[in-house]
DNA sequence: TTGTCATTATGGTCTAGACCAGTTATGATG
DNA sequence: CATCATAACTGGTCTAGACCATAATGACAA
């Protein structure tokens, strides 16, 4: 490994927490336990928890302990959610045919969106069609900075993107910008969405940041409009 | 004073930035040095950093410096805009045509969306089309409790709506709920926006709330699909 | 002038302690 | 058995160092 071994511990608490060891309401080890059983400082153990309690999954008592928080805002109020997710929480059945997959050098936007410098640059390009309860609901084309992907295989990128890059790249997912726009179907997408050319379809373009800032995925959605609708609370 | 030392240092800095002694942009002196200046580990004053660097206030880079971030997401991200700022801060001269403007019974939509009650609830619904230095680029119908609107002239709810209830009414606005989705310009709409039948429309359906949660307006906006996008940052 | 490389400064991480203040469990005492 | 003081334990803060990777700087060579 290479990331901060405070992130390392992070990963693991989280996956003891979500594997059922501790559950809701649950107290954990003392700090001073924990610092002993992952061998490190207690200042280091700390800094892990810390993380932990900024995402809302675990939450101090002074005297009393660590315990694991009942998530519930955290998903609704933060950030970046997955198609899958989105999908799962409707009760609908998510599930995608992958187009194409290959590393390419960059578009000229792709290198400006996704701020790529060095001098041969690589990204991970994809072109996705995303079901729900078998109905085709959008088309997306991906560009990911071929570093970021570095470890992960194919299926880790294209069935858990942003789980895997929590956990197995230590890094930690931002905000993220999108604007909406609205278009008809040209005579490839009404073919991939099963709908008929010049219909409506709602387009997203999402760039996506890491915690620093750095954007790590360039995402272009063509939705079809009749099957599809944005919800936003602000 | 009883607060931690961190919390002083914290507020010290952020007094010293708002107070001008280093502006956005600014290198802020190293962590060793101020840790010296405040008399502290160097620990204890990354804590103090790392509260105004969760602010959003400062900026750290790695080898170069701790800096003064220039703030903005803030803006963008937060509370309800009307359309006449969002043309303004795009440098858009903006206008409307209101085409109609009555008092009316609610539909049994309003009464859902906007909480109705009551045995003769009534409520005003407008319908304009909005410019943009002149080029029409959407088309909404707006419905809005009666009594909401009670004590206001139909410009200040035509021209300045938002402004005129948090003045003259003594409203706190609160959030809005919205979706968007796709669909193709019936014969009405496009006349009205001056493109074709069949382009692609932008779909919007926004309830807005007071800060005390109830909902005060309830607004359908068609846009023309070539010429608006949504911007959003999450 | 340009490119390379070593130097230096910066933030990032980590340690092995310390003391404090709030909470809880333990016992002694009535 | 109930009460209350106290000891033990918890997270919160703080120190005085250390080493690392990155970024900026400046000297030197091409």
């Amino acid at each position: 490994m290479e990331s901060p071994v405070y992130i390392q511990i992070h990963n693991q608490l989280k996956r003891d927490i979500e594997g059922g060891k501790w559950k809701v309401g649950d107290r954990i080890p003392a700090e001073r336990e924990l610092a002993i059983q992952f061998d490190v400082s207690r200042m280091t153990l700390r800094q892990a928890i810390q993380t932990l309690v900024d995402e809302g999954i675990l939450e101090r008592r002074v005297g009393s302990g660590t315990y694991v928080a009942n998530q519930k805002v955290q998903e609704v109020a933060s950030g970046v959610t997955s198609f899958t997710d989105i999908m799962r929480r409707q009760g609908k059945k998510p599930s995608s045919k992958t187009i194409s997959y290959h590393f390419a050098t960059p578009s000229l936007s792709e290198i400006e969106k996704l701020h790529l410098s060095g001098d041969t640059p690589e990204v991970l390009r994809m072109e996705r069609i995303r079901y729900a309860d078998g109905v085709p609901i959008s088309f997306e084309v991906a560009s990911i900075p071929a570093d970021i992907v570095q470890g992960l295989t194919k299926a880790e990128v294209t069935d858990s993107f942003y789980h895997a890059l929590e956990t197995k790249g230590g890094y930690e997912l931002g905000g993220a910008q999108q604007t909406v726009s609205a278009e008809t179907a040209s005579e490839r997408i009404a073919e991939y969405l099963d709908i008929k050319r010049g219909e409506a379809i709602l387009k997203m373009r999402q760039i996506t940041f890491l915690q620093d800032g750095r954007p790590f995925e360039y995402v272009r959605t063509q939705y079809a409009g009749e099957r599809f609708e944005f919800y936003l609370e602000r």
